[in-house]
DNA sequence: CGCACAATAGAAAATGATTTCAACTATTTA
DNA sequence: TAAATAGTTGAAATCATTTTCTATTGTGCG
């Protein structure tokens, strides 16, 4: 490819002067700028941002590394991360790790190598490895959704908890008592959160703890068609189904739908993630409502605010819980108590 | 962040050894190994792809540029590149254009800039500036799923024509004569190829033109929604609807369900493009699966002996055609024909 | 013993751009 | 009229790493 160098041979003057024309720095007469601009179309010289970046010592690129891109809120964690981040001159670079420790090992070693300016992770385990890796590094980094074990780093998520405490809650007015509990994994403290809030919830109902029926899996379909099936034979049936989850909500629907099993009017099932508009399906569910969009948003800002150092390094690490909303549609009945 | 040098400084040895015990190059004597590892290790070293790319003239990275990655289609392709890629030691970069001409424009050029070794695009329009300056540049580039105005460039993808036509046909033998078709932008060739199919079927059948119902609107929720209300509207209402993308078809199934219209009993729905079992709603749709995985896999090992010289560049350009395949399932119902 | 060659390590140049410093001209100010 | 300053350009050093070339030592072979 042409070299700032071959562009200024052409155009008869020194390569700091084609630099200067392409970065509108410094002096230039505008017939010396002439002379280079058409030697630049001429040649169509793209400048090469592996040098500059070496030089500037920034690339211009941040990193979202998160656990499933086929989600879709992840997919609208992602697109309000692009918005801010093109919004202040960034590009933005998706990894996707599949809840893999592994796979989030390579892409953050990958990332370090390529020296992108920040990095927002959503931590596969609570390992810290990679985190305390990022810090001796001096890589910005804001975790995204998920707690940590110990303050390593600045966060931003939604609060689990409230809102699984404020779904179980309508249940429970609502009549329910059998409440079956589908979350993911245990190591992944959105899902224990989410059971620490529905656990809350039924203490203050007065049921005491044999009255939990909570299944552990993962955030997936195939998981959650597993857990409903499993809720399906327990004798007494529950008499609602709380899907930690968009991807568990789904895959119950459909086995109950396979199973003939009516929602509301047999059971009612409530979900974690509202769904997007082109997944809305028979019947429409009450789910909490997280606000994914705003905390790809400001999970970004807040990253960038730490590389250009607006933010005192000395400072402690900040944690941001965004409120989730209850979205009430039709998929709870009102039962008997029993 | 450290450097070679200061690697170098610690383990009291040039940089260029350090170079060479990081990459496994050249000879070094056990002891200097190991002096060299433990001072990296020290240190936390991580070499910089930055001068490294620079020295190397290539970048180890390809790019998928796509139109809309919130679609299960285009997540599967970039699953089959992803895997492509990494299985030969590439990096893939995710880049969404939401078919805006000037997002793809913005993109390509930053991806030029940084110098990726290789592109896979979908081509949000048919307007052949960007691929023009591709080849001027000698970046190698592979194009996805949609044809080009002129064979500039490789191409895989579905056969979109053969699929709608064999759609189109299984609607005609269960005795449907009104079939709307509802695609999405003309400028679009898989959009306008379904049309195509469409047609050719329809006049095979000895049906003229007049009888052809067909919507351009686009790939999405919500311009399936304005389409499905327009075709609820018709009188008389057709038999059957073909939904030209999946989103279109869950768009259908919405707008019907709201009308209370049922399927198939009421109207028959077909779809183009297999959803994930996720999104497998009531009733199950008859459509035309797509080798979505295979297409990216495909495209990437192409794109890859291009770059690796294993194909000769005087070579034409091929096109790869890949067959699709119905899947019949429970949305179509026998009709008497009219 | 001398020659060829493997093993080991470093110096200098190169990759493609930009920063810093310097130089020269033209204009303005005191 | 001398000094200061704005405008304009370029040479050399720099960013972090690797390629090329060179040097030194040790070893095997005839």
């Amino acid at each position: 490819m042409t070299t700032i160098r071959e562009v200024a041979k052409l155009a008869g003057v020194a390569p700091i002067t084609v630099s200067r024309v392409i970065n509108h720095t410094g002096y230039i007469r505008d017939e010396t700028r002439q002379k280079v601009e058409s030697a630049v179309n001429q040649l169509g010289y793209v400048p090469n941002s592996l040098s500059q970046s070496l030089r500037w010592k920034q690339t211009g690129m941040l990193a979202l590394v998160l656990t499933d891109v086929t989600n879709p809120f992840w997919t609208t964690v992602a697109r309000g991360a692009e918005d801010a981040a093109s919004a202040a001159g960034y590009h933005l670079i998706l990894c996707n790790t599949d809840e893999s420790p592994e796979k989030q090992e390579s892409y953050l070693k990958a990332l370090f190598q390529k020296r992108v300016d920040g990095i927002l992770l959503v931590p596969a385990r609570a390992d810290l490895k990679d985190i305390r890796q990022a810090r001796k590094l001096r890589v910005p980094l804001v975790v995204l959704d998920r707690r940590l074990t110990e303050s390593l780093a600045d966060c931003v998520r939604c609060d689990s908890e409230a809102g699984a405490y404020q779904l179980t809650r309508l249940l429970l007015e609502r009549g329910h008592r059998n409440i079956a509990l589908l979350t993911g994994s245990p190591q992944v403290t959105t899902a224990t959160d989410r059971v620490s809030g529905y656990r809350k919830a039924l203490r203050e109902a007065g049921l005491n703890t044999n009255r939990e029926i909570v299944f552990y899996g993962a955030f997936t379909l195939e998981s959650g068609l597993e857990m409903a099936r499993q809720v399906l034979e327990m004798k007494p049936r529950p008499t609602a189904i709380f899907a930690a989850n968009n991807f568990i909500a789904l895959a119950v629907l459909q086995a109950l739908r396979v199973a003939n099993v009516r929602v509301p009017d047999d059971i009612s099932v409530v979900g974690f993630d509202d769904l997007p508009a082109s997944l809305q399906v028979d019947p429409v569910l009450t789910v909490v409502a997280q606000p994914a969009y705003q905390m790809g948003v400001l999970a970004t800002n807040m990253l960038l605010k730490k590389l250009t150092g607006e933010t005192d390094p000395s400072d402690a690490y900040q944690e941001v819980v965004l409120p989730v909303e209850i979205v009430e549609r039709k998929s709870v009945q009102v039962t008997r108590i029993a």
